[in-house]
DNA sequence: CGTAGTGTTGAGTCAAGTCAATGGTTGTGG
DNA sequence: CCACAACCATTGACTTGACTCAACACTACG
């Protein structure tokens, strides 16, 4: 065993060891992807609806989401990502994207020619099937996103929401006794909740005021967590961490 | 080359063959694969959240949806599922599934050993590619459906429900000069959408009137595709087809 | 210090929900 | 074949959660 220098690819890796069982050999494969890293300003996109994307991108740092738009021009936001996750493996198998994926802060990405990565995916299946199970937790989180879109009202969405970065955010050992960074407008988190501006503001006035949430800038602190949980219907299992 | 017998799994061979390259040895394991012929009433469960799943459903004929509820009982219905579709492909990387699959209509499905079936894909990457970009088509679905719930008015979103449903059976030879079965009661067709019962009727009373779909039974006819397209804001683009 | 993006608030409206009753359909068992 | 039960569709009257419109305040940043 050699040593080796740390590479953003590590972070895939972790992410994808983290649910799946991977060899040392299969590691090695993943971390001598070729790649480079680039970095985005807030804002900009990287895929849009309709484009063939030729890279698998991974967020080093910062985050991003994805969204699509009505014919009218209505804005739905379908994901969050934070740093760590892969931001293309939903595209891996089709032509075009069906979506939008875009930063919501300055972000560093590694780019992973697409084709490499699925040359290696379909030389070691342990890997294919390391990036289907995170595609598959990935549709999980659609899915309960739809049930919050669907069938909560405003107050319970949007404590589910904020459930559910804290928890992510945590479990990525991004947030401290409660404290995390949720870089959103109240324009992006109506986006993806399915909200207005307006309504998202005093819905979160109102947690603010009941001390659900204390918010300072872009920054929120969440001092009882289940309570919050309670409120917003939130339970982890739709993550799939652990098991 | 031998002569085969008709099997259930000829479905899932062309399914999977449809959107993706599949050699004749791919196709001939997937028909050998081992399985079992159920019938199931309406209504009856083959998935709860929770469950381990076992095996691996093909719907043979017969209507099914995916669904989750809410704390308080709210269902939310997550796709529909026609006859000759996979069920649970979604959940062959995931220890536990975290909705309910379960039949609209009685049905008719194969059951094959989750273990087989990921043996063969895990020993043959162009089947795991094949499985992978269906689910990941399916996710696509996904995320049109959380958009048209998040963002789109209740006679948009109905219509674009129907010309989903309509495209989908017309692409599997089930709709005949835009008539088609639709074996959902408008309380399904509600927690399909994100409304109530009642809004959904006065709804389809609306669009009814206005020309746009008839109906008697379970039986729709949409006179013209393209205006119904137009008043639910669909464009077929996400669901992958041909490309 | 101006400009643009956000956040906050009030007043008024409306799309969709709630509640409740009626009638129609389907299926089943006697 | 009828009668009952269970489910489903339809409608009216009323309510409301969330939206719209329109100010105004705050903050960041060149």
């Amino acid at each position: 065993m050699h040593s080796r220098s740390p590479s953003p690819l590590d972070l895939l890796v972790r992410k994808l060891a983290a649910n799946s069982a991977l060899s040392h050999e299969d590691r090695d494969h993943v971390r001598s992807l070729p790649h480079r890293l680039i970095t985005l300003a807030a804002h900009s996109y990287t895929t849009r609806e309709g484009d063939r994307p030729s890279h698998c991108e991974l967020l080093v740092s910062g985050f991003a989401f994805r969204s699509k738009l009505t014919g009218t021009g209505l804005r739905q936001i379908l994901s969050l990502h934070l740093p760590g996750d892969p931001l293309d493996f939903q595209n891996l198998f089709l032509e075009r994207s069906d979506h939008n994926v875009q930063m919501l802060t300055r972000a560093q990405l590694a780019l992973i020619p697409m084709k490499a990565l699925k040359a290696l995916a379909m030389s070691r299946s342990t890997i294919l099937a390391a990036i289907m199970r995170h595609t598959q937790i990935d549709s999980s989180i659609f899915r309960e996103w739809t049930l919050n879109i669907g069938r909560r009202a405003a107050r319970t969405r949007i404590a589910h929401f904020l459930c559910e970065i804290a928890y992510r955010l945590k479990a990525g050992g991004l947030a401290r006794n409660g404290v995390f960074d949720l870089p959103m407008s109240q324009e992006q988190i109506a986006d993806s909740t399915g909200l207005t501006t307006v309504h998202v503001n005093r819905v979160l006035m109102r947690l603010h005021a009941e001390g659900l949430i204390h918010r300072s800038r872009r920054t929120v602190r969440v001092p009882d967590f289940d309570k919050l949980s309670e409120i917003g219907d939130f339970n982890p299992r739709y993550l799939h961490q652990g098991s």
